[in-house]
DNA sequence: TCTGGGGTCCTAGGACCC
DNA sequence: TCTGGGGTCCTAGGACCC
């Protein structure tokens, strides 16, 4: 383990989508603009003009569309904000090799090593990181500068918006202390409530709690979660530390809720479809099928099966998805949103081609449509797999359908 | 007020194998 | 007849993050 201090800085764009609207369309600059997507949608991102209103991030639009009338709402536009994104990350690489992303508007940046070669402290590259990301992008950027990963993500949580702290490892115990549970990354609502009822509110109080007491809350989890508390965090700033992906997954949010199963499983297959493309592209071939939906009620159900053998092409996803898509559906209850995700990823399937000669026709049959579909857009070709009426629908007992055992094999 | 979409990780119980 | 424990895979569901 390295010793000394290290110096660790997370940077953080301001409400990043708004902010790219803004940077795009000058014109928006100073006025309360609002990015987040259809009538039934929540708010993705709220320029400090829209906060000031009480808007925030995760709000339903029609909530914030009462606060904030006046406001300019966005469709969001993600190739601008990817491509904003990039320009942020090569901006700090010029800094230091050692930059993490942790997602598309945040990460870190490891200064210990760079200090000599800029001839600065810390405080002040980190201050040129800031000042090049709002010269180049014109969008403001907040950092938080510290010795440790969590002491950095804390630190730009105080000095938002547009603001730059430095968490000196000497007082910093004592200024994360009097902040709330919830600032810890990991504590979210819930777990910020089960500590609430035990009159634990704040980073001081959970680490002067009982030992026993964390540990019956928290589990395994505790010991992580009393090291980060306590500023203790030896994590180091990993480049491309982010991971294999594990899964690709598509929700969609109908425009209204609604029983008719024939229109509910056409958005199904076509959000199958979309994944099944990307699993194509990339190379990749997918075991397990998961087929959600969300009723009117908002009470979920998701259903999931493994195959012997991973698959790419659309007929196998499409008839294993119908199977969950029929047997998990109530027929009595309104349908709200529904989704699909594909896991247990794996590379191509040429190998288990060789036991199944039909399946590269299949194969080279999608790929001429995702070809198509690429230039001409999704509605350009309509398969008839996933068209209403090839499909039958059991007749079938909600009751018996929430009793259904789980199908042991496909 | 009426609740998105894309992900990751964790837990827990049952099956199955050694 | 009674009684094991560990490891791994599978499914379901939940918390969390941006």
């Amino acid at each position: 383990m390295k010793t000394g201090i290290r110096y660790i800085l997370h940077v953080d764009a301001d409400a990043f989508f708004a902010s790219v609207e803004q940077a795009i369309h000058p014109e928006l600059k100073g006025l309360p603009v609002i990015v987040g997507g259809g009538d039934r949608g929540v708010v993705s991102a709220a320029s400090y003009e829209a906060r000031r209103f009480g808007v925030h991030s995760a709000m339903p639009i029609a909530q914030a569309q009462k606060l904030c009338p006046h406001a300019v709402f966005r469709d969001p536009d993600f190739h601008a904000y990817t491509d904003f994104s990039r320009r942020m990350f090569d901006i700090m690489r010029n800094f230091s090799p050692a930059v993490e992303v942790t997602s598309v508007d945040e990460g870190y940046i490891d200064l210990t090593g760079t200090l000599k070669l800029h001839k600065a402290p810390a405080w002040e590259i980190a201050h040129r990181i800031l000042s090049e990301i709002r010269a180049d992008l014109d969008i403001n950027a907040s950092g938080g500068l510290a010795g440790t990963r969590t002491g950095a993500k804390m630190a730009t949580g105080l000095a938002k918006p547009n603001g730059l702290l430095y968490l000196e490892p000497a007082r910093s115990s004592q200024i994360l202390n009097g902040l709330p549970v919830g600032s810890i990354p990991g504590i979210g609502k819930k777990s910020e409530g089960i500590l609430k009822r035990h009159r634990i509110l704040t980073i001081g109080d959970l680490l002067a709690a009982p030992k026993p007491l964390i540990k019956r809350l928290f589990g395994r989890w505790s010991d992580r979660l009393l090291e980060i508390a306590s500023g203790n965090d030896s994590r180091v700033v990993t480049p491309d530390s982010r991971g294999e992906r594990k899964s690709y997954s598509k929700d969609r949010t109908l425009e209204q809720d609604t029983g008719d199963l024939a229109y509910v499983w056409s958005v199904t297959a076509g959000l199958a479809e979309k994944l099944a493309a990307r699993l194509r592209r990339d190379g990749k071939s997918a075991r397990t099928i998961t087929f959600k939906v969300r009723y009117a009620d908002f009470t979920e159900k998701g259903r999931s099966v493994s195959l012997k053998t991973s698959t790419d092409t659309n007929r196998e996803i499409l008839a294993v998805l119908f199977k969950l898509f029929n047997e998990t559906v109530l027929r009595r209850k309104k349908i709200r949103q529904v989704g699909v995700k594909l896991s247990g990823l794996g590379g191509p399937v040429f190998q288990t081609d060789l036991f199944d000669p039909v399946r590269p026709i299949y194969r080279d049959r999608d790929r001429t449509v995702d070809k198509i579909r690429k230039r001409f857009g999704f509605q350009a070709v309509r398969v008839s797999s996933s068209a209403p009426g090839n499909w039958r629908f059991d007749e079938r007992d909600d009751e018996a359908t929430k009793r259904r055992p789980t199908p042991k094999h496909c």
